[in-house]
DNA sequence: ATAGAAACGAGACTGAATCTCATTCCTATA
DNA sequence: TATAGGAATGAGATTCAGTCTCGTTTCTAT
């Protein structure tokens, strides 16, 4: 992820929650930096033990609040991976683009990107009888660590 | 879904369920039969409510873990669609593999194919820095009903 | 028939996510 | 720059899916 990309999105985000009738709040800015400064997705309690670790603890409640609000505003995407809790990651336009890998034996979660893939996506949603918004692809397994 | 292919599932199942050691319980049986008499993905306490209605209760702890011995046996896949929890349905061969279209507004869940797709994660999965037991693919967007 | 093992289920517990509401913070206006 | 009123925030209670424990019941090999 290049300097300028991490940039633009954060802009972007404030750009657009600043044109939906919104104060500026500090909890939403420190959110918005540090969910732009990953390179892949955060649950929500990680992001609060990480806000707090930075010394700019943010209550539950607004996390929450302002996840579900970004994701509205099509600014982050909301994964449902395999285990329980949920993640979050910006939605960049372009090269950002990916999906993830999700080892069932040790959870962790690669990202992985397919132009095969997002061709087919692309081709397949006009033919399907909904207006399709976003897609999610997981491909479940064993990692290499976990395979041996 | 043809009459023969729904027994064929349960049989498979008892089959390899036998295979693997066990007793023959009777929540087991209501479950597997249950599991195979729906078309789409049903969530746990979907089937704790249903099978409550058709007079055979099954204890919440018996349900959870019958679905993950039929998900490590391959005969159920679970599914993380959208919503806080999971799904699960029967693992069929062949035709009745399918993915979900996942209405953001009304929470509906549809079931569609796609062979284009189907390549595409095929040759995919050999590409890729993990062995691919599955996969799981959920457009996201509004339904006829939300959209209009 | 029965002993031992496997399956079952009631209910306590955990932890992510939601809700409530009092407090604090922003910003448009004067 | 002061301030009023609406927006944002956060502590804590609550909900609910999912897990765990452990005593009871059911199954099957003998």
């Amino acid at each position: 992820m290049a300097e300028n990309d991490t940039e633009e999105w954060t802009q972007r985000a404030q750009r657009v929650l600043a044109e939906s009738r919104h104060h500026a709040g500090a909890a939403r800015r420190a959110l918005v930096e540090l969910l732009d400064s990953q390179t892949c997705a955060l649950s929500a309690i990680e992001i609060e033990d990480e806000l707090r670790a930075r010394r700019r603890p943010v209550g539950r409640a607004s996390i929450y609040r302002i996840l579900d609000e970004l994701e509205r505003l099509n600014l982050v995407q909301k994964l449902q991976i395999g285990q329980a809790m949920a993640r979050y990651e910006p939605i960049r336009p372009g090269p950002g683009h990916h999906h993830h890998l999700v080892c069932d034996n040790c959870g962790t979660v690669t990202p992985f990107t397919d132009d095969g893939l997002e061709t087919a996506i692309n081709r397949l949603s006009r033919r399907v009888p909904m207006r399709v918004h976003e897609h999610e692809i997981v491909l479940h397994g064993a990692c290499p660590d976990c395979a041996a």
